[in-house]
DNA sequence: TTTTCATGTAACTTTATATGTTACATGATT
DNA sequence: AATCATGTAACATATAAAGTTACATGAAAA
Protein backbone atom coordinates (compact mmCIF):
# COMPACT_ATOMS: atom_id res chain seq x y z
CA UNK A 1 0.00 0.00 0.00
CA UNK A 2 1.09 3.59 -0.49
CA UNK A 3 0.83 5.58 2.65
CA UNK A 4 -1.90 8.06 2.43
CA UNK A 5 -0.87 11.62 2.58
CA UNK A 6 -4.34 13.13 2.75
CA UNK A 7 -3.75 14.39 6.91
CA UNK A 8 -0.19 15.33 6.32
CA UNK A 9 -0.88 17.57 2.97
CA UNK A 10 -4.27 19.19 4.21
CA UNK A 11 -2.24 20.36 7.20
CA UNK A 12 0.30 22.18 5.10
CA UNK A 13 -2.31 23.13 3.10
CA UNK A 14 -4.06 24.69 5.77
CA UNK A 15 -1.41 26.31 7.80
CA UNK A 16 -0.39 27.88 4.28
CA UNK A 17 -3.69 29.64 3.86
CA UNK A 18 -3.17 31.16 7.41
CA UNK A 19 -0.67 33.16 5.35
CA UNK A 20 -3.34 35.43 3.83
CA UNK A 21 -6.24 36.92 4.01
CA UNK A 22 -7.10 36.16 0.19
CA UNK A 23 -8.36 33.49 -1.41
CA UNK A 24 -5.85 30.86 -2.65
CA UNK A 25 -6.43 28.91 -5.51
CA UNK A 26 -6.04 25.32 -6.02
CA UNK A 27 -3.60 25.82 -8.74
CA UNK A 28 -1.18 27.59 -5.83
CA UNK A 29 -1.55 25.20 -3.62
CA UNK A 30 -0.60 22.45 -5.71
CA UNK A 31 2.59 24.22 -6.89
CA UNK A 32 3.23 24.80 -3.22
CA UNK A 33 2.65 20.91 -2.32
CA UNK A 34 4.34 19.58 -5.69
CA UNK A 35 0.57 18.07 -6.95
CA UNK A 36 -2.45 18.17 -9.09
CA UNK A 37 -4.70 21.01 -8.95
CA UNK A 38 -7.54 18.09 -9.12
CA UNK A 39 -6.17 16.63 -6.23
CA UNK A 40 -6.13 19.65 -4.16
CA UNK A 41 -10.04 20.23 -5.09
CA UNK A 42 -10.59 16.37 -4.37
CA UNK A 43 -9.55 16.13 -0.66
CA UNK A 44 -10.44 20.19 0.43
CA UNK A 45 -13.93 18.59 -0.74
CA UNK A 46 -14.03 17.17 2.36
CA UNK A 47 -12.92 20.02 4.60
CA UNK A 48 -15.70 22.27 3.10
CA UNK A 49 -17.83 20.10 3.93
CA UNK A 50 -16.41 20.29 7.73
CA UNK A 51 -16.47 23.86 7.24
CA UNK A 52 -13.19 23.70 7.46
CA UNK A 53 -12.67 25.93 4.18
CA UNK A 54 -15.07 27.69 2.06
CA UNK A 55 -14.81 27.83 -2.05
CA UNK A 56 -15.44 30.38 -4.17
CA UNK A 57 -15.80 30.33 -7.90
CA UNK A 58 -14.61 32.48 -10.58
CA UNK A 59 -11.81 35.64 -10.65
CA UNK A 60 -10.48 36.43 -7.47
CA UNK A 61 -11.85 32.54 -6.06
CA UNK A 62 -9.88 29.83 -4.47
CA UNK A 63 -10.19 28.39 -1.05
CA UNK A 64 -10.11 30.40 2.26
CA UNK A 65 -10.18 29.43 5.98
CA UNK A 66 -13.64 28.63 7.50
CA UNK A 67 -12.69 28.83 10.75
CA UNK A 68 -9.99 29.83 13.54
CA UNK A 69 -6.61 27.91 13.40
CA UNK A 70 -7.11 27.31 17.45
CA UNK A 71 -10.41 25.86 16.50
CA UNK A 72 -9.21 23.42 14.57
CA UNK A 73 -7.52 20.03 15.68
CA UNK A 74 -5.67 17.17 13.60
CA UNK A 75 -8.29 14.88 14.37
CA UNK A 76 -11.09 17.16 12.82
CA UNK A 77 -8.79 17.40 9.47
CA UNK A 78 -8.24 13.42 9.89
CA UNK A 79 -12.04 13.28 9.92
CA UNK A 80 -12.64 15.56 6.91
CA UNK A 81 -9.86 13.91 4.90
CA UNK A 82 -12.31 10.83 5.56
CA UNK A 83 -11.03 8.58 8.05
CA UNK A 84 -8.62 7.11 5.79
CA UNK A 85 -7.17 3.67 7.12
CA UNK A 86 -4.49 4.72 10.25
CA UNK A 87 -2.62 0.80 10.06
CA UNK A 88 -0.84 -0.71 7.24
CA UNK A 89 -1.33 -3.89 9.08
CA UNK A 90 -4.22 -6.06 9.30
CA UNK A 91 -6.02 -9.21 9.89
CA UNK A 92 -6.10 -11.74 6.68
CA UNK A 93 -9.76 -12.26 6.68
CA UNK A 94 -12.60 -10.52 9.18
CA UNK A 95 -14.86 -13.13 10.55
CA UNK A 96 -12.88 -16.31 9.70
CA UNK A 97 -14.35 -19.76 10.63
CA UNK A 98 -11.42 -20.91 11.86
CA UNK A 99 -10.68 -20.51 16.01
CA UNK A 100 -7.47 -20.08 15.53
CA UNK A 101 -7.74 -17.37 13.73
CA UNK A 102 -10.19 -15.00 15.25
CA UNK A 103 -7.74 -15.83 18.51
CA UNK A 104 -5.46 -14.44 16.43
CA UNK A 105 -7.63 -11.18 15.44
CA UNK A 106 -8.81 -10.70 18.68
CA UNK A 107 -5.15 -10.23 20.10
CA UNK A 108 -3.97 -7.92 17.50
CA UNK A 109 -7.03 -6.01 16.93
CA UNK A 110 -7.19 -5.36 20.30
CA UNK A 111 -3.86 -3.81 20.11
CA UNK A 112 -4.44 -2.06 17.24
CA UNK A 113 -7.69 -0.41 18.95
CA UNK A 114 -5.66 0.78 22.01
CA UNK A 115 -3.20 2.68 19.68
CA UNK A 116 -5.83 4.10 17.73
CA UNK A 117 -7.51 5.57 20.86
CA UNK A 118 -4.23 6.97 22.04
CA UNK A 119 -3.42 8.22 18.59
CA UNK A 120 -6.67 9.61 18.11
CA UNK A 121 -6.65 11.41 21.56
CA UNK A 122 -3.15 13.13 20.61
CA UNK A 123 -4.56 14.39 17.66
CA UNK A 124 -7.20 15.58 19.22
CA UNK A 125 -5.21 17.38 21.44
CA UNK A 126 -3.45 19.49 18.80
CA UNK A 127 -4.62 22.69 17.01
CA UNK A 128 -3.64 23.62 14.38
CA UNK A 129 -2.74 27.11 16.14
CA UNK A 130 -0.25 25.17 18.08
CA UNK A 131 1.57 23.83 14.28
CA UNK A 132 1.35 27.41 13.28
CA UNK A 133 3.30 28.63 16.59
CA UNK A 134 5.97 25.71 16.06
CA UNK A 135 6.53 27.07 12.67
CA UNK A 136 7.19 30.23 14.20
CA UNK A 137 9.54 28.65 16.45
CA UNK A 138 11.62 27.08 13.22
CA UNK A 139 11.63 30.12 11.71
CA UNK A 140 12.91 32.24 14.23
CA UNK A 141 15.61 29.45 15.11
CA UNK A 142 16.39 29.96 11.23
CA UNK A 143 17.24 33.89 11.42
CA UNK A 144 13.85 34.95 11.09
CA UNK A 145 13.09 36.88 14.32
CA UNK A 146 11.11 39.64 12.80
CA UNK A 147 8.65 36.78 10.92
CA UNK A 148 5.37 38.70 11.51
CA UNK A 149 6.60 41.92 9.55
CA UNK A 150 7.61 39.38 6.78
CA UNK A 151 5.45 36.86 7.14
CA UNK A 152 5.03 35.22 3.63
CA UNK A 153 8.02 35.47 1.06
CA UNK A 154 11.02 34.84 3.41
CA UNK A 155 9.50 31.80 5.04
CA UNK A 156 9.98 29.84 1.49
CA UNK A 157 12.79 27.98 1.79
CA UNK A 158 11.31 25.58 -1.11
CA UNK A 159 10.84 27.51 -4.24
CA UNK A 160 7.75 25.53 -5.42
CA UNK A 161 5.92 26.96 -2.18
CA UNK A 162 6.50 30.78 -3.83
CA UNK A 163 2.54 32.13 -4.02
CA UNK B 1 -1.06 0.04 -0.07
CA UNK B 2 -2.85 -3.07 0.14
CA UNK B 3 -2.51 -3.86 4.16
CA UNK B 4 0.26 -6.60 5.18
CA UNK B 5 -1.09 -9.28 6.74
CA UNK B 6 2.47 -11.18 7.13
CA UNK B 7 2.23 -11.06 11.29
CA UNK B 8 -1.33 -12.18 11.13
CA UNK B 9 -0.76 -14.93 8.47
CA UNK B 10 2.62 -16.34 10.63
CA UNK B 11 0.76 -16.22 14.12
CA UNK B 12 -2.05 -18.61 12.60
CA UNK B 13 0.38 -20.70 10.88
CA UNK B 14 2.25 -21.15 14.36
CA UNK B 15 -0.29 -22.13 16.64
CA UNK B 16 -1.36 -24.76 13.80
CA UNK B 17 2.07 -26.08 14.06
CA UNK B 18 1.41 -26.13 17.64
CA UNK B 19 -1.40 -28.87 16.88
CA UNK B 20 1.23 -31.52 16.01
CA UNK B 21 5.08 -32.88 16.78
CA UNK B 22 5.28 -33.97 13.05
CA UNK B 23 7.24 -31.26 11.02
CA UNK B 24 4.48 -29.86 8.40
CA UNK B 25 4.76 -28.92 4.72
CA UNK B 26 4.77 -25.19 3.39
CA UNK B 27 2.13 -27.28 0.86
CA UNK B 28 -0.38 -27.90 3.80
CA UNK B 29 0.55 -24.63 5.92
CA UNK B 30 -0.52 -22.44 2.53
CA UNK B 31 -4.13 -24.68 1.94
CA UNK B 32 -4.55 -23.57 5.44
CA UNK B 33 -3.83 -20.05 5.12
CA UNK B 34 -5.30 -19.88 1.67
CA UNK B 35 -2.08 -18.86 -0.18
CA UNK B 36 0.64 -20.68 -1.91
CA UNK B 37 3.72 -22.63 -0.63
CA UNK B 38 6.17 -20.46 -2.03
CA UNK B 39 4.71 -17.71 0.27
CA UNK B 40 5.17 -19.33 3.30
CA UNK B 41 8.67 -20.16 2.96
CA UNK B 42 9.25 -16.51 2.17
CA UNK B 43 7.99 -15.52 4.99
CA UNK B 44 9.00 -18.67 7.20
CA UNK B 45 12.61 -17.91 6.43
CA UNK B 46 12.32 -14.95 8.43
CA UNK B 47 10.71 -16.82 11.12
CA UNK B 48 13.66 -19.62 11.23
CA UNK B 49 16.63 -16.66 11.54
CA UNK B 50 15.36 -15.94 14.36
CA UNK B 51 15.28 -19.15 15.65
CA UNK B 52 11.33 -19.41 16.03
CA UNK B 53 10.97 -22.13 13.68
CA UNK B 54 13.19 -24.96 11.95
CA UNK B 55 12.61 -26.25 8.75
CA UNK B 56 14.06 -29.96 7.09
CA UNK B 57 14.07 -31.02 3.48
CA UNK B 58 13.41 -33.78 1.95
CA UNK B 59 10.73 -36.58 3.14
CA UNK B 60 9.16 -36.29 5.90
CA UNK B 61 10.40 -32.76 5.77
CA UNK B 62 8.44 -29.39 6.30
CA UNK B 63 8.44 -27.10 9.77
CA UNK B 64 8.64 -26.95 13.21
CA UNK B 65 8.26 -24.34 16.21
CA UNK B 66 11.47 -23.78 17.26
CA UNK B 67 10.45 -22.63 20.73
CA UNK B 68 7.59 -23.05 23.27
CA UNK B 69 4.45 -20.63 22.71
CA UNK B 70 4.95 -19.59 25.77
CA UNK B 71 8.54 -17.87 25.29
CA UNK B 72 7.43 -15.84 21.87
CA UNK B 73 5.64 -12.96 21.86
CA UNK B 74 3.79 -10.98 19.37
CA UNK B 75 6.25 -8.35 19.24
CA UNK B 76 8.97 -11.36 18.39
CA UNK B 77 7.09 -12.61 15.36
CA UNK B 78 6.56 -8.84 14.16
CA UNK B 79 10.73 -8.10 14.06
CA UNK B 80 11.34 -12.07 12.67
CA UNK B 81 8.80 -10.98 9.96
CA UNK B 82 10.75 -7.76 8.73
CA UNK B 83 8.95 -5.32 11.27
CA UNK B 84 6.78 -4.00 8.01
CA UNK B 85 5.42 -0.83 8.14
CA UNK B 86 2.75 -0.06 10.94
CA UNK B 87 1.01 2.95 9.62
CA UNK B 88 -0.81 3.60 6.83
CA UNK B 89 -0.38 7.04 6.57
CA UNK B 90 2.39 9.59 6.71
CA UNK B 91 4.52 12.14 5.78
CA UNK B 92 4.36 13.72 2.32
CA UNK B 93 8.23 14.51 2.58
CA UNK B 94 10.50 13.43 4.95
CA UNK B 95 13.35 16.19 5.58
CA UNK B 96 11.40 18.70 4.01
CA UNK B 97 13.04 22.70 3.66
CA UNK B 98 9.67 23.98 4.06
CA UNK B 99 9.10 25.28 7.38
CA UNK B 100 5.53 24.47 7.66
CA UNK B 101 6.18 20.84 6.19
CA UNK B 102 8.34 20.30 9.46
CA UNK B 103 5.99 21.57 11.86
CA UNK B 104 3.15 19.25 10.66
CA UNK B 105 5.55 16.34 10.35
CA UNK B 106 6.92 16.68 13.40
CA UNK B 107 3.59 16.84 14.84
CA UNK B 108 1.96 13.88 13.46
CA UNK B 109 5.38 12.32 13.83
CA UNK B 110 5.10 12.32 17.74
CA UNK B 111 1.43 11.32 17.54
CA UNK B 112 2.62 8.21 15.68
CA UNK B 113 5.51 7.93 17.68
CA UNK B 114 3.73 7.16 20.85
CA UNK B 115 0.96 4.92 19.57
CA UNK B 116 3.39 2.65 17.90
CA UNK B 117 5.14 2.70 20.95
CA UNK B 118 2.25 1.62 23.17
CA UNK B 119 1.32 -1.04 20.64
CA UNK B 120 4.80 -2.81 20.87
CA UNK B 121 4.22 -2.75 23.95
CA UNK B 122 1.16 -4.95 23.50
CA UNK B 123 2.84 -6.84 21.26
CA UNK B 124 5.54 -7.81 23.48
CA UNK B 125 2.74 -8.92 26.63
CA UNK B 126 1.19 -10.96 24.60
CA UNK B 127 2.57 -14.80 24.03
CA UNK B 128 1.54 -16.94 21.72
CA UNK B 129 0.43 -19.67 24.34
CA UNK B 130 -2.37 -17.08 25.44
CA UNK B 131 -3.60 -16.89 22.08
CA UNK B 132 -3.38 -21.43 22.03
CA UNK B 133 -5.34 -20.47 25.48
CA UNK B 134 -8.12 -18.20 24.01
CA UNK B 135 -8.50 -20.57 21.19
CA UNK B 136 -9.29 -23.20 23.29
CA UNK B 137 -11.49 -20.78 25.22
CA UNK B 138 -13.55 -20.13 22.00
CA UNK B 139 -13.19 -24.51 20.92
CA UNK B 140 -14.98 -24.90 24.70
CA UNK B 141 -17.91 -22.44 24.04
CA UNK B 142 -18.56 -23.58 20.16
CA UNK B 143 -19.00 -26.90 21.78
CA UNK B 144 -15.77 -28.82 22.11
CA UNK B 145 -14.82 -29.31 26.13
CA UNK B 146 -13.16 -32.63 25.48
CA UNK B 147 -10.97 -30.13 23.17
CA UNK B 148 -7.54 -31.82 24.35
CA UNK B 149 -8.78 -35.43 23.51
CA UNK B 150 -9.33 -34.44 20.12
CA UNK B 151 -6.60 -31.82 19.78
CA UNK B 152 -7.22 -30.81 15.40
CA UNK B 153 -9.67 -32.57 13.67
CA UNK B 154 -12.48 -31.40 15.24
CA UNK B 155 -11.18 -28.00 15.74
CA UNK B 156 -11.78 -27.06 11.78
CA UNK B 157 -14.17 -25.39 11.09
CA UNK B 158 -12.87 -24.52 7.72
CA UNK B 159 -12.47 -27.16 5.72
CA UNK B 160 -9.64 -25.68 4.10
CA UNK B 161 -7.64 -26.01 7.26
CA UNK B 162 -7.71 -30.13 7.26
CA UNK B 163 -4.42 -31.17 7.58
C1' DT C 1 -22.78 39.33 -23.39
C1' DT C 2 -18.80 37.20 -24.17
C1' DT C 3 -14.43 35.97 -22.38
C1' DT C 4 -11.74 34.47 -18.69
C1' DC C 5 -10.90 32.33 -14.42
C1' DA C 6 -11.74 29.11 -10.95
C1' DT C 7 -14.10 25.31 -8.80
C1' DG C 8 -16.70 20.40 -9.27
C1' DT C 9 -16.36 15.98 -10.60
C1' DA C 10 -16.29 11.74 -13.35
C1' DA C 11 -13.30 8.70 -15.73
C1' DC C 12 -9.01 7.09 -16.58
C1' DT C 13 -3.81 6.42 -15.87
C1' DT C 14 0.17 5.87 -13.14
C1' DT C 15 2.76 4.24 -9.27
C1' DA C 16 3.85 1.70 -5.13
C1' DT C 17 3.54 -2.30 -2.52
C1' DA C 18 1.89 -6.73 -0.89
C1' DT C 19 0.87 -10.98 -2.54
C1' DG C 20 0.80 -14.75 -5.84
C1' DT C 21 3.15 -17.71 -9.44
C1' DT C 22 6.66 -20.06 -12.17
C1' DA C 23 10.91 -22.10 -12.63
C1' DC C 24 14.72 -24.27 -11.16
C1' DA C 25 18.40 -25.45 -7.72
C1' DT C 26 19.62 -27.95 -3.37
C1' DG C 27 19.42 -31.43 -0.06
C1' DA C 28 17.23 -35.46 2.42
C1' DT C 29 14.68 -39.73 2.43
C1' DT C 30 12.99 -43.82 0.25
C1' DA D 1 17.95 -42.92 -8.87
C1' DA D 2 13.42 -41.35 -7.93
C1' DT D 3 10.73 -38.61 -4.91
C1' DC D 4 9.72 -35.10 -1.68
C1' DA D 5 10.47 -30.85 0.42
C1' DT D 6 12.79 -26.49 1.14
C1' DG D 7 15.40 -22.08 -1.00
C1' DT D 8 15.17 -18.43 -3.88
C1' DA D 9 15.24 -15.52 -7.92
C1' DA D 10 12.39 -13.64 -11.36
C1' DC D 11 8.16 -12.42 -12.90
C1' DA D 12 2.95 -11.57 -12.67
C1' DT D 13 -1.19 -9.89 -10.39
C1' DA D 14 -4.05 -7.14 -7.32
C1' DT D 15 -5.14 -3.23 -4.71
C1' DA D 16 -5.15 1.46 -3.28
C1' DA D 17 -3.24 6.19 -3.32
C1' DA D 18 -2.12 9.75 -6.20
C1' DG D 19 -1.91 11.94 -10.65
C1' DT D 20 -4.16 13.33 -15.14
C1' DT D 21 -7.56 14.52 -18.66
C1' DA D 22 -11.79 16.24 -19.97
C1' DC D 23 -15.65 18.74 -19.54
C1' DA D 24 -19.44 21.09 -16.85
C1' DT D 25 -20.79 24.99 -13.76
C1' DG D 26 -20.66 29.45 -11.88
C1' DA D 27 -18.65 34.14 -11.01
C1' DA D 28 -16.09 38.21 -12.23
C1' DA D 29 -14.05 41.12 -15.77
C1' DA D 30 -13.65 43.00 -20.35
Amino acid sequence: MKRDGKLSGMLHVLLHMADTDKAVTSERLAQMMGTNPVVIRRVMAGLREQGLVQSEKGHGGGWRLGRPLVEVTLAEVYRAVGEPELFAMGNRSENPQCLVEQAVNAAIDSALSEAEALLMQRFGEVTLAMLAADFQRRAAARGYPLLKDHPHPETRHDPSHDL
